[in-house]
RNA sequence: GUGGGAAUAGCUCAACUGGCAGAGCACCGGACUGUGGCUCCGACGGUUGCGGGUUCGAUUCCCGUUUCCCACCCCA
């Protein structure tokens, strides 16, 4: 038997309409906020990813689905391509590419696959879903504001508190420009030089490839150790600090709480500045629903003008899986409100006539099978959870008077075809 | 990529030291031929993940493999 491929899964009814919920409250809440939804293609060119994401990350160097392309000919080599590990780098691609400046859009918000060769767990699958959103522009439009930070933030906060996920938590860090990262992790390293030996063997190996790693280290042993090591915080140029101070305070004004965590490093190379995260208790070692930060940098990286930004990447699965074990997912799926029950296949057009007509109603209709036995119909109604059965017999049709039965309350009246809609409209 | 656990009916799980593969729920039918939910009865349902080995005999023990889960790595 052939499998979805490790990694993937399939979405099923009823989840899938947990995911719509989450998605449409996703659109209602970033349209009130003026983004509009960009879709990029789920492969690009791998150089972009190597470019922004950076080289030496975990994304690039080992987790990426990369594969050689053919060329015209068959002799030709095509290039490298690769399935987006994450949506950021293409919408800078897109930005770029069609000049999107010109056109006043700044704000922009994705849905959608990506796609990274990991282990796979527990709300984390090779293919996965994002929602994001960027504001990027040119510095003249204001696009470095911390205003634009706090306005995402909120952003994000509104849709939390929307979609029911109680006690999250905003962790708040700034990582400073590149200079001001650049003097850190040479303090850092020096700070770490004398007492790395002491350190477990991650933390060893962190020392030497991505100092600021270690501050990810969970090894009660180290972290007397990591208390005491220089933190970014101190080595914030006057802007960048002006620039978080700016932030918070606005975050305070509008009443969104949050945690300064000056351990909050990010993972990928175009981050400066702020830097954020949502997490979630109840999600155990993967409690972190959604991340981001500023990226000032990267459109220039990609052969760009300079388009200071920031955006966040809420992981859907783990969104969803959380909504699932704390909220009740059944009430957003939506029930039949009636079932058309025809008895007989001389019944099936007179039935569909009257399903077509209800459902020009905005009513959800169930078209019964006209082989089944009225009583199999009534259960049949009863389990696909119906609020009305219809009974479309012949002394019904030709009566033009059809019989409805709440299947709650046990009512059953007969009705004429005229008043059928607004009867289960009403009782709905 | 590293380490550990698991895999038996559609779902949740049993099956002693190796001895006829089971239950509950779901599904289908009947009791009840134009009135559901409750109840009762019956039927259906299996390459015990896959491949090999040991054995008279393997769901059980061994090896390999795949997938999932957990912890790392890392990250959303």
């Amino acid at each position: 038997m052939i499998k979805a491929v490790r990694g993937t899964r399939d979405l099923l009814p009823p989840e899938t309409a947990l995911w719509n919920f989450v998605e449409s409250a996703v659109r209602d809440v970033f349209r009130a906020y003026n983004f509009q939804e960009i879709r990029t293609p789920i492969f690009e060119e791998t150089a972009l990813f190597s470019r922004s994401v950076g080289e030496e990350t975990d994304i690039v160097g080992k987790e990426m689905y990369t594969w050689q392309d053919r060329g015209r000919a068959e002799s030709d080599r095509g290039q490298s391509l690769t399935l987006r590990p994450e949506n950021t780098a293409g919408v800078v691609r897109a930005y770029i590419e069609h000049k999107l400046w010109d056109r006043g859009l700044n704000k922009l918000y994705y849905i959608g696959p990506q796609f990274r060769r990991e282990r796979p767990q527990k709300g984390r699958y090779r293919q996965f879903y994002q929602i994001g959103a960027e504001v990027l522009g040119p510095p003249s439009a204001g696009s470095e504001s911390p205003a634009r930070d706090a306005e995402l933030l909120e952003m994000l906060a509104t849709l939390l508190d929307r979609l029911g996920i109680t006690g999250w938590n905003l962790e708040l860090n700034s990582v400073g420009c590149p200079n001001d990262r650049a003097k850190f992790n040479e303090a850092l390293r020096k700070a770490l030089e004398p007492v790395v030996g002491k350190m477990c063997a991650d933390c060893q190996r962190r020392a030497l490839s991505n100092p600021l790693r270690v501050f990810d280290c969970k090894v009660p042993e180290d972290q007397p150790i990591i208390e005491n090591l220089p933190r970014i915080s101190r080595f914030l140029d006057e802007p960048c600090r002006a620039h978080f101070e700016a932030v918070q305070a606005i975050l305070r004004t509008v009443g969104v709480p949050f945690t300064l965590n000056d351990r909050l490093v990010r993972g990928l190379d175009y981050y400066t500045r702020t830097a954020f995260e949502f997490t979630h208790g109840a999600l155990g070692a993967q409690n972190a629903i959604l991340g981001g930060g500023r990226y000032d940098g990267l459109s220039e990286a990609l052969g760009g003008p300079a388009a200071p930004g920031i955006g966040f990447a809420i992981g859907e699965d783990r969104l969803v899986l959380s909504l699932q074990e704390s909220a009740s997912a059944e009430a957003v799926v939506r029930r039949p409100d009636v079932y058309v029950a025809p008895l007989g296949a001389r019944m099936n057009p007179d039935a569909a006539r009257l399903a077509r007509e209800l459902r020009r109603h905005d009513l959800v209709v169930e078209l019964g099978d006209e082989t089944f036995r009225l009583k199999k119909s009534f259960e049949a109604a009863t389990k696909a959870g119906a609020k009305y059965i219809l009974i479309v017999g012949e002394n019904e049709v030709k009566a033009d008077a059809f019989a409805l039965k709440n299947l709650e309350t046990g009512e059953q009246i007969s009705i004429v075809r005229s008043e059928l809609a607004g009867k289960i409209q009403a009782g709905r």
